[in-house]
DNA sequence: TATAACCCAACAACGTGTTGTGCTATAATG
DNA sequence: CATTATAGCACAACACGTTGTTGGGTTATA
């Protein structure tokens, strides 16, 4: 537990959580303890103990800052509305550089299994509060079909930081989520020769 | 290391797995210690490193048990071929009680992220291989597509595994997952009223 | 009676979280 | 201006638990 509650800095408060992200960064490093975060922090052990509990709580603090947040769906619900699609992208493509590398790590296999489920929550939940619903759908296929349209927004977002931007444009990117999401995963020709003749065209 | 390498029991070496898989799966324990599986297996501490270098290597074992195996994909291309649509469901949603709860598990919050990317390539593996690509597509976007069509794999598994299969009978769950991976994620309006016009009807 | 499988006790090494004490630079006070 | 005070941290030590290893002992089976 904190020892000392009132004597704390945020500058040495952000001197640990930058030491902390140089050590689960550099893949020479698999177990972390407190004493490696202290000496590269410069930073004697028990002074850790007045910022933190312990590590899972640093973790803890760190990822939620990174969360999707409420403000960027707005931009979002509005991007809509006004039909600007360059704001559109700038939600899940404002890579403000040390944040972008910092949250690919984290939703990469070396990441935090935590920070990928709250991730996918915050997702889903400002989904389904920004994004309008056709009415006539199904309400028993609904929940599976959010869960699909999140998964394809969190694995476009995954694809887009993992190419490290290189492939397509911000434009394509998001062009082609949207056709993929709009007209499904074109481009394998199984189902046109095996699906619509199992289930016939009903579609 | 293993100290006494001949000296080992597979039937032991199943009761110790047996104790680990018991320890993960019960929610109250966050943190286990080899201590606590050689106790619940009815060992000595001693005996759990005759069978295992330690903690890490045990779960490394048990989770590539569990991985897709060439196997089921070998019967879904020769069930896409005879268009039996019975033997897809069955590569899928073999869920033979026990593996089964072990993989919704290790797939879920409280699993393991090495394993959910180990799974992920699998299926990504698999997917190449045994579903043909339609060669009219760009070659710059197949790889992305190949990327959400194995998430969509990905996310249906977990979607059945988490609803308990209760929600979708078997056929059903299939049908719409095959109905997203063509058509879309149908069931949200806005793509009608907005991306269309954003765009243009150009697909 | 020999061996396989396991138990038991002990070990050094390391990480954890806590505590008491002392240092030093900056700030407040008479 | 000299002096106290305090905030921020260093240092050392503590009890405790976990780790991986080792030497020797026990028991049932063949």
């Amino acid at each position: 537990m904190a020892r000392k509650q009132p004597e704390v800095t945020a500058e040495t408060r952000q001197n640990i959580i930058d030491a902390y992200w140089q050590l689960i960064m550099s893949d020479t490093v698999n177990k972390i303890t407190v004493k490696m975060i202290a000496e590269r922090a410069g930073y004697n052990r028990g002074t850790f103990y007045s910022y933190f509990l312990d590590i899972e709580d640093l973790q803890s603090q760190i990822e939620d800052e990174l969360l999707p947040s409420e403000e960027s769906f707005e931009k979002l619900r509005k991007a809509t509305i006004s039909k600007n699609s360059k704001e559109i992208l700038d939600v899940f493509m404002q890579i403000e550089d040390s944040v972008g590398i910092k949250l690919s790590f984290l939703l990469g296999p070396s990441g935090s299994l935590s920070f990928q489920c709250k991730f996918k929550e915050s997702l889903k939940s400002l989904i389904i509060k920004y994004l309008p619903l056709d009415l006539n759908v199904d309400d028993k296929t609904i929940d599976y079909k959010t869960e699909m349209l999140c998964g394809l927004f969190y694995e476009t977002i995954n694809y887009w930081y993992r190419s490290g931007n290189k492939v397509f444009k911000n434009e394509e990117m998001i062009s082609l989520m949207m056709d993929t999401i709009f007209y499904g995963v074109v481009g394998y020709k199984f189902h046109k020769e095996n699906w619509e003749e199992l289930h016939g065209n009903n579609k």
